[in-house]
RNA sequence: GCGCCGAUGGUCUAGUGGCUAUGACUGGGGCCUUCCAAGCCCUAAACCCGGGUUCGAAUCCCGGUUGGCGCACCA
């Protein structure tokens, strides 16, 4: 059983992930989150929004999961999420059609279906694999179609990333910030993938959740007016030239960007943030690496892309977060395709007075003269420079015809033009966040089995342990009276009532003996165990068990729920929180 | 989507054509018990789904679902 499988395992047995709609047997890429897995999820998305809306202040919206088709058809998904597939009659192999055809034609990607065909038919394809005669292409597109509205209404589509959602509402989010750059709006919520064999479990699913910001800032200011917070902050890069050598480096973010192997301070701020999150949740640092993607493998619009990956135990590098400079990409295809313009106004400091040459074609001569062509004369006139235009013949170059045209067609002068501010198209920052993935990392690297032995004992003794870190473990305490005797039952209900007052996750358990519900708790990562014993009914003190050291101390039950709300969110050390035992 | 291998209580598992389907752990109830899966009693709980072969199928055959591995795919 490796790693993988007894964690699986541990969150099948005890509610944190269970495959959907098991009693129907299941089906491949879906998981339901059972009452601790969401209880975890939900603290893991908190801390992110702490992070990201609350600390950063880019706010949260909530954009719905379907849209409509001129959103993928600008976003790129409707055309270019999906792969032409060809199927051999004969093995039944599946190809790529366009690998097919490359050596063919110069630009197989960008072909129909259709021609792909016929390209294949024209020349004699057959299966690479056995020479077999190849079947009809046909487009598989990896998103999940619906209609919206009765009988042939419009045609929808499930989101395959919230982030469509943060383009699609520029105008309203620049209005929103006042339009002043930078600002930003995070997302967190469910995306849909028609993967074609998912596998890896919660790795790879086709309902998963994302966490995105999209943030808009100047193209021509890519520094973080915060940076020094992440100045000094060593992480893990793992850089194109560093994966051609295959040697990971160490190295401070500022150093990173003075190298311009991270290529701004932004993009750097944000791997540094990423760093922060991660880590915070229990993510093992030894285990964390940022992967720059390489020159072909990243989007053709991005400036410089890296991955967080973590080492898992069956999967190797797994990606969790994207973290890209998107450019003005997505602002200029949702521009063009609702024909809206997405750009914020940005004044000057002081308005520019500017000298321009202006030339102006007189159309009422040229039209005449040139008939249907002579709206392509008059533009290229307005580029020609004064001396061109001084010159005895002005002549031009129209359809490759060499052509003059007479000086009184044409009139120029230079002209004082007062202008206070520009049209700017911002660039996105995009971190983008598989809670799905780190939500399972976050249990790898939690779970421990913990063995030993004692110098009289011969067999190893051992336990499972959930080493959450306080803020996410699901169960924050339980209470445990030490016998299940009334008078000890009866002050255990007080305790518990007093710590769900105050917010806290509490579980309450009086069955078996006190060392197998330890057990339990320690295998579903309870950080405290509150023990209530005859001392509790003589002095009114109780035990409190760390999970990680297995060490109690002893404190007065008076403040007893202030006292866990400071060492599960505050910076209270537990050896110090009351009398060791 | 293809190939190979698997699927038995909550978990792990025995069972290769024939008794009421094996065992362990876990869970629940109780007894006992003053701090790390102790003991005793009681108890709940399973043959992935659908067809077929057979007097009889958890077992053999076919199809499906699903999991693992390999191939393909992964804007």
């Amino acid at each position: 059983m490796d790693r993988y499988e007894q964690v699986i395992e541990l969150a099948k047995r005890r509610g944190f992930l269970w495959k959907s709609f098991e009693i129907y047997g299941g089906t491949a890429g879906f998981y339901d989150y059972g009452p601790l897995g969401s209880t975890l999820k939900r603290r893991i998305e908190q801390i992110w929004r702490e992070i990201y809306v609350i600390h950063e202040g880019y706010m949260e919206i909530e954009a719905p999961t379907i849209g409509i088709e001129e959103v993928f058809v600008a976003s790129g998904h409707v055309g270019g999420f999906s792969d032409p597939l060809c199927e051999c009659k004969c093995c039944e192999e599946a190809f790529r059609a366009d690998h097919l055809v490359d050596d063919i034609v110069t630009c197989a990607d960008g072909l129909h279906i259709k021609e792909l065909d016929r390209v294949i038919a024209e020349n004699g394809v057959k299966c690479p694999e056995c020479g077999g005669e190849l079947g009809k292409t046909y487009e598989f597109n990896l998103m999940f179609k619906t209609n919206i509205g009765p009988g042939s209404g419009r045609q929808g589509y499930m989101r395959p990333e919230t982030a469509q959602g943060m383009f699609v509402d520029f105008m309203r989010l620049a209005r929103f910030y006042r339009d002043k750059l930078p600002f930003g709006a995070t997302q967190i919520g469910k995306s849909y993938r028609n993967e074609i064999s998912p596998r890896q479990g919660v790795i790879r699913l086709r309902e998963f959740t994302q966490a995105e910001a999209e943030i808009f800032i100047d193209p021509s200011n890519k520094e973080h007016p915060n940076f020094q917070r992440f100045a000094a902050t060593s992480v893990n890069l793992y850089s194109d030239e560093a994966q051609d050598t295959g040697v990971m480096e160490s190295m401070t973010l500022s150093e990173a960007v003075r190298r311009g192997t991270i290529a701004h301070e932004f993009l750097a701020y944000q791997i540094g943030l990423t760093d922060y999150f991660l880590k915070r949740i229990g993510i093992a640092s030894d285990k964390l690496r940022f992967r720059q993607h390489k020159k072909d493998e990243m989007a053709h619009y991005a400036i410089d892309c890296w991955d967080a990956e973590i080492e898992t135990a069956r999967f190797g590098w797994v990606e969790v977060v994207g973290i890209a400079d998107r450019t003005d990409y997505d602002l200029k295809a949702h521009a063009s395709i609702s024909n809206t313009e997405l750009s914020i106004y940005r004044e000057y400091t002081e308005p520019r007075i500017v000298r321009s040459f202006v030339v102006k074609p007189d159309m009422s001569k040229l039209g005449p003269l040139f008939k249907g062509k002579a709206k392509d004369v008059a533009e290229a006139l307005k580029l020609m420079r004064q001396e061109e235009l001084e010159k005895d013949r002005i002549t031009i170059i129209i359809d490759g015809e060499e052509a003059e045209v007479p000086k009184e067609a044409v009139d120029f002068t230079e002209e004082t033009v007062k202008i206070s501010g520009e049209n700017i198209i911002p660039h996105v920052i995009e971190p983008s966040y598989g809670i799905d993935r780190i939500f399972y990392s976050t249990m790898e690297h939690a779970f421990e089995e913990e063995k030993w032995r004692t110098e009289e004992e011969v067999d190893e003794d051992a336990r499972i342990v959930m080493r959450f870190k306080n803020e996410v473990a699901p169960v924050q305490v339980a209470v445990l009276p030490l016998l299940t005797r009334d008078e000890l039952i009866r002050p255990s209900r007080d305790i518990k009532a007093s710590i769900k007052r105050k917010g806290l996750l509490v579980a309450y358990d009086d069955s078996g003996t006190i060392g197998r519900r330890y057990r339990r708790n320690d295998e579903i990562g309870t950080p405290y165990s509150v023990t209530i014993d005859y001392d509790t009914v003589e002095n009114n003190t109780v035990t409190i068990r760390d999970r990680d050291s297995m060490k109690q101390i002893r404190v007065p039950v008076d403040n007893i729920a202030d006292l866990l709300y400071g060492l599960i969110y505050g910076d209270s050390e537990f050896e110090s929180a009351g009398e060791a035992l």
